[in-house]
DNA sequence: TATGAATGAGTATTCATTCAT
DNA sequence: CATGAATGAATACTCATTCAT
């Protein structure tokens, strides 16, 4: 019984990796069920043994990834570390899980955005929660003193996920290596260390612009 | 002969601007022609006397868009203001262009994203533009040492744009008003102020957040 | 008054040129209303001024042919000759009509079939009194005693159009010169006048497979 | 296996039979993909499983028909019998293949005509293997003395085939029984074999113009 | 479970024709 | 008479989904 369950598994996967490579390539609209099937080496009629229909694994694709980088921003944000560490940490999460995974990164920045409909009715849940952890984060971090206060920390959260998105899109639409998007997910984590940090705060408060890991702030 | 421009002008604008309203609202692949072509109160073959096919419709409120935006900061970027305020009023100026005009921001934040093919091949290039006067503003506040020079200019530019997407693409998702929209514009526009302050800086360097427009840093 | 009938004749005839250069370019179905008004140097309504509609205009180049070939053909039924030298002047007569003319041919050959309704309505009463002539020269020869009597007349008839088409059809289709043409109908024409000889006829008759033009046969 | 594929050979013949009788009816570009589908009792898209398009279709039909007459015609070549003798045959040949399929001659006489490309592309190779072993018999009369030589072999094979389409044209728009089609190609068979006899040949030649069968000329 | 042949709903686009100028 | 912009009916073809095997 476990045994079926694994094949099951093991066989969705596999469909829902054909699925990844061929929207990457063709998008979703013009991505052919026939396609994904052949890449799976599974018959048309298959796929619909796994998946309700084609919205239905691109779905599939955004809740299995949105839920796992939900878990692990969740285990972030319960760490005790600094909330610059945090930020620091969240930002090499999400840029760092794409290492090999183009494909998929080419999903999440613009295949996602492919159905209103989906987009509003489907995503918009999950990416609340991301926003929300994200929030969290930057909210406790005030709370703390050890982020400016003045800032909206669900507008920061928007800003943020953005400011990631921007570097992902940009690193998929050119063909650079995933080394250069971890460069530039530092640069953004130190620019949002510095503007995080309370304004006219006491002068003299260190003013590091990158704190080491770990240091907590107090 | 100029009238005659005129009404092609005005009708092709017509067609535009019911095709932002049916893109919004049912995104780019379920929109119907024959859905633009009532709400801009033309026969459906009419559309196809002023556009190629139902792609180029796509293109063109992108490229018109793109253009006019790209203009205007490139006045911004020439101006004889602080690179500071400049990055300040290019963030009022997209934010500030939306107000009164959710559709558009629906249509540039999520449709063009819809078709792979349309997004490398049209959108790549004046994307790059955009990114190019961007990184140009960031370099110069460097070269006159009013930004942190560590920063790569461009990872900036993109992190920025990505930035006021994410903001965007939220205002489009909920319903808020679009004074929001231009208070987290503000936000975004301080983080990035303090952000991009040179490291070490003088320790007498005053540090309001946000210098008041025309004050030049020096 | 007759001078603008003249004008109107005139601008009518250029519209039937242009279709029929169109049509033999494209054929009847893939030939455009745009293109035979822009080779006629007109507006594309201005077509609807001359003709009810596309298919006028076919029928038009049909009927005005036609009418002009059954024409002559009368004149030569009626003509003082034998009836192997009006078998013979027939051939050369509808041959000759295409020299400088293979458009004109095409459209005879192949167009004129691209419309069942066409040919069923328009076409055949005029194919018929076609047929008609001819097989009335050919019951004249018969009952003159210059044709073997066993052919039923009606079935030469077709078989001698259907000959010249076929002749027509390879013509058009390679691209041979038109004394080419004019040649192979010689031989049709000999072939004709020997294979209607009466049979075990009169032992002293001549048999030269060609008589000389205007020799009657009695 | 073979089992599989014979079932997609009738439905193949299938689909052809329904597209023959919807062709006629119509005209090749009349006809609708969706009566051919409904005449067929399958779905529009089953057709598009063994076509490629409405065009393939119509070549399929074609290229069946002209293939297999080409083979039974170059039988007829290569038997032993006199060449006056072949020439009969293959008019009974084409002329008798049309019994109970005057849907098939109405598409073969008017339809095929239908489309210049189709017809110079496809059609034009079949027609001419078909025109050389009409005039390879003619040749070979010629060489043994059997017809007379002075004609061109290809001129005669052009006349020949014309003349046959032409009573065929004739037939299928009248709308006569088949009988008096063989009785016509009967006419035709002697008015060619009595043209085609050596001009001034020996004196004493039979001038029957229609020998026996199987009595070869020698 | 797995297959893949069959289905048939669904739509961008074309183009003959009209008619206001 | 002439124009050519506007019309909108009409259709081949695609492809997600089903279901008999």
């Amino acid at each position: 019984m476990q045994q079926l369950t694994d094949k099951r598994s093991r066989k969705r996967e596999k469909i829902l990796r054909a699925a990844i490579k061929v929207f990457a390539r063709k998008g979703f609209y013009s991505a052919r069920i026939k396609e994904i099937a052949h890449t799976a080496k599974v018959a048309d009629g298959t796929i619909y043994l796994y998946f309700k229909n084609k919205d239905d694994i691109l779905i599939s694709i955004f809740a299995d990834r949105m839920d796992a980088l939900n878990g692990k921003m969740l285990e972030i944000a319960e760490s005790r570390v600094s909330s610059a560490v945090k930020v620091r940490r969240i930002i090499e999460l999400q840029l760092g899980n794409l290492r090999g995974h183009r494909d998929l990164a080419e999903v999440i920045t613009i295949n996602l955005r492919q159905s209103n409909r989906f987009l509003k009715q489907y995503a918009a849940p999950r990416f609340n929660h991301y926003l929300d952890i994200m929030a969290r984060i930057v909210r406790e971090g005030q709370e703390q003193g050890e982020f400016e206060s003045a800032y909206p920390p669900r507008v920061l959260a928007c800003a943020l996920f953005g400011a990631l998105d921007g570097l992902m899109l940009t690193w998929v639409l050119g063909s650079r290596e995933h080394q250069r998007l971890m460069r530039a997910g530092r640069s953004v984590s130190e620019l949002m260390a510095r503007g995080l940090e309370p304004a006219g705060g006491g002068a003299g408060a260190p003013r590091r612009a990158f704190r080491r890991e770990g240091s907590s702030r107090r």
